[in-house]
RNA sequence: CGGGGUGUGGCUCAGUUUGGCUAGAGCGCCUGGUUUGGGACCAGGAGGCCGCAGGUUCGAAUCCUGUCACCCCGACCA
C-alpha cells in the first residue's frame, strides 16, 4: 500500500484549492458534462440518479402532508409577469425571453419562467371562488430559467432543476403554518436523508424573495465554512393575491384575498452533498441517497469460482442497491473509482476470502476495512451502512458547530470575516444600510435570524451601535 | 458585466515568442496474450475541420479582427 495518503492525483486537494477541488469532484465523479450553452450543464446518470433519490424521497414527504403535484407552462406572458412591481423588478435581470414563433415575431414576447408564482396566481384567480376551495397545495417538479452572469455546475446554473409548491390559504395564520411546515420538511430530510445539518431561520427584508411578506431559509455550512441556502419557503400574505385579484367568498358571505406561500428546493442541494461531504479522494455519499450503496469488486475474477461468489454475495445483499463491478479494470482502478464516485460501501471478495467464508468491507467515509464473515454480510451492511449515515451527519454537525463565532464589536466582526470561515453570530438594528456596509466591509451578508438560537448576545448592533432588534448569523455565501 | 487564464485526438498537455513541408507525447480506446488484495505489463492498431468565423500571406495551430465556451477572482444574483 504505497502513497496511502493521496492515490488519485487528479483531484486537486481541498486545502489546496476548494474551487478546483469542487470542480474536479463534479467532473471526476461523472455528475455532469458541459454543453454547448454557456450555464446549461448535462446531468449525466450518476448526477440524474441522485436527484432522482432526492425527488423520490421529498415528494413522498411532501404527499403526506397532503401536496397534489401539477405541470404548469413553460412560459410566462410579459404581462402577466408585469403584475407584481417587487416580484417583476427582482427577476427582471435575469429573464430569458421568446420573441419569435418561427419566424414571426410575436405581438407579445414570452418570458421563460424563473420561477411560477404569476402562473399559479393566474391559475388561482380562475379556479378560486369560495373557501370551500381552499387550500390548494400544489407542487410541481419541472426545470426553470435565471440568465446568470456567472455559471457552476449544481450550484448556479442557468437552467436548473427544482420543485415549486404554491399554497393558497383561506386565512394567514394558515399559510404561515404551510410556510414553516415546510421549512422543516426540508430541515429534516436535509437531516435524515441527506445527514446535513442545517440553520432554520428569517430572511431580513434585503435578502427575501422579490414579493414576499417573509421568506424563510435553511442554511447548510460548506467545508470551505461558507453558506448555502439549501431550501426556502415564502410566506407572500395576500400581496401577490392583491396584485393577481386572487378573490373567494368567505364564510362570513365576504369577497377576500387568500394567503398564499411558495416554497423550493433545487438540484443546487447537490452542490452541497458535494461541499459537505466530499473528501480529497472524491464524492461522499449518504447511504440513503446513493444510488449505489455497495459496490462488490471481485479479486482474481477469472480465477475458479470468484465471479460466481460475487453473485451469491450480490444476492445475499439485495435488500440495498448494490453493484458488481466486473469490468477488466484492475482492482485498484475500482477502489479509486468508487471513492471518485462515492459509492458508501465496498466490498472486496477474492480467492483468499472464499477460501476462508469472508469478504472485506471498506466503508468510503473513513476507508476502515472489516474483514466479516459470508453469511454475516447483509447484517452488517445494513448496521454499517446505518452507522455511515448517522456518523456523517454527526461529522457535518461538528464542523458546522465548531465554524460558529460570535461577534459583540465591530473590530471583532470584521477580524473573524476575514480569518475565521464560519458564521458569525452578531445583533443588528434592523437595518439596511448597517447590511450593505458590512457586505462592503467584509463581503458577509446576513444569512438569517435563527428560530433556535434567539439568545441577544449584546443590545447593541454590531455595526452602528444603535439598540439591537435581532441575533443574525451572518457569512460568506455560494 | 469587469479583471486574469485556457481552448491542439476521449483526457492532460507540448508545439505559438521567431509562420514552412506528413502536427507530437503520455494516459485512455480497440485486438491478442500475461495479470489482478490500492489507478498492471507486453505486442499490434484506430483516432486530429488545432473552439468557430473572417482576414493577412506563396504558405497559418502559430500573425490580425471578431465571436463562442470553460476555469479562477470580483460585481450582480430566490
Amino acid at each position: 500500500m504505497a502513497g496511502d495518503n493521496k492515490l488519485v492525483k487528479e483531484i486537486t486537494s481541498m486545502e489546496e484549492d476548494f474551487a478546483q477541488w469542487y470542480t474536479d469532484v463534479v467532473k471526476k465523479a461523472e455528475l455532469i458534462e458541459y454543453s454547448s450553452v454557456k450555464g446549461c450543464m448535462i446531468i449525466l446518470p450518476a448526477g440524474y440518479a441522485i436527484w432522482e433519490n432526492i425527488q423520490r424521497q421529498l415528494d413522498d414527504r411532501f404527499k403526506a402532508t397532503g401536496v397534489e403535484n401539477v405541470c404548469m407552462p413553460l412560459f410566462i406572458p410579459e404581462s402577466l409577469l408585469n403584475k407584481e412591481k417587487d416580484h417583476v423588478e427582482g427577476f427582471a435581470p435575469e429573464v430569458a425571453w421568446v420573441t419569435h414563433g418561427g419566424l414571426e415575431p410575436l405581438t407579445e414576447r414570452l418570458c421563460v419562467r424563473p420561477t411560477s408564482e404569476t402562473l399559479f396566481c393566474d391559475l388561482y384567480h380562475n379556479i378560486v371562488h369560495s373557501y370551500r376551495d381552499l387550500p390548494k397545495v400544489f407542487n410541481q417538479w419541472c426545470s426553470v430559467v435565471r440568465w446568470e452572469k456567472t455559471t457552476r455546475p449544481f450550484l448556479r446554473s442557468r437552467e436548473f432543476l427544482w420543485q415549486e409548491g404554491h399554497t393558497v390559504h383561506e386565512t394567514a395564520e394558515e399559510a404561515e403554518e404551510r410556510t414553516v411546515q415546510m421549512l422543516n420538511l426540508y430541515a429534516d430530510f436535509c437531516k435524515e436523508v441527506l445527514a446535513i445539518p442545517t440553520i432554520r431561520g428569517r430572511k431580513t427584508d434585503k435578502e427575501k424573495f422579490a414579493g414576499a411578506e417573509a421568506t424563510y431559509t435553511i442554511e447548510a455550512m460548506m467545508h470551505d465554512g461558507k453558506a448555502l441556502q439549501s431550501g426556502t419557503s415564502h410566506n407572500f400574505g395576500d400581496g401577490f393575491a392583491k396584485a393577481y385579484e386572487i378573490q373567494f367568498t368567505g364564510r362570513d358571505n365576504k369577497l377576500t384575498n387568500p394567503h398564499q406561500t411558495s416554497w423550493g428546493m433545487s438540484t443546487r442541494i447537490i452542490g452541497a452533498l458535494i461541499m459537505v461531504h466530499g473528501d480529497n479522494y472524491g464524492l461522499v455519499l449518504p447511504p440513503r441517497i446513493a444510488p449505489t450503496q455497495i459496490v462488490i469488486i471481485p479479486i482474481q475474477q477469472k480465477k475458479e469460482g470468484v465471479l460466481e461468489n460475487a453473485a451469491k454475495l450480490k444476492e445475499a445483499l439485495k435488500d440495498f442497491r448494490v453493484k458488481v463491478d466486473d469490468s477488466d479494470k484492475t482492482p485498484g482502478f475500482k477502489f479509486s473509482e468508487q471513492e471518485m464516485r462515492g459509492f458508501p460501501l465496498r466490498v472486496e471478495i477474492g480467492p483468499k476470502d472464499i477460501e476462508n467464508g469472508v469478504c472485506v468491507f471498506v466503508r468510503r467515509d473513513t476507508r476502515e476495512k472489516y474483514t466479516v464473515k459470508l453469511d454475516e454480510a447483509a447484517a452488517f451492511a445494513g448496521k454499517i451502512l446505518d452507522e455511515i449515515q448517522s456518523d456523517m451527519y454527526n461529522r457535518a454537525k461538528e464542523h458546522l458547530d465548531n465554524s460558529l463565532f460570535s461577534a459583540t464589536t465591530y473590530d471583532e466582526f470584521k477580524d473573524i470575516a476575514e480569518n475565521k470561515p464560519g458564521f458569525i453570530k452578531a445583533m443588528w438594528c434592523g437595518d439596511v444600510e448597517c447590511e450593505e456596509k458590512i457586505k462592503a466591509d467584509t463581503t458577509v451578508t446576513s444569512r438569517c435570524m435563527p428560530f433556535e438560537d434567539t439568545e441577544a448576545i449584546s443590545d447593541k448592533c454590531v455595526c452602528c451601535g444603535k439598540p439591537a432588534k435581532h441575533l443574525v448569523y451572518w457569512g460568506k455565501a455560494y
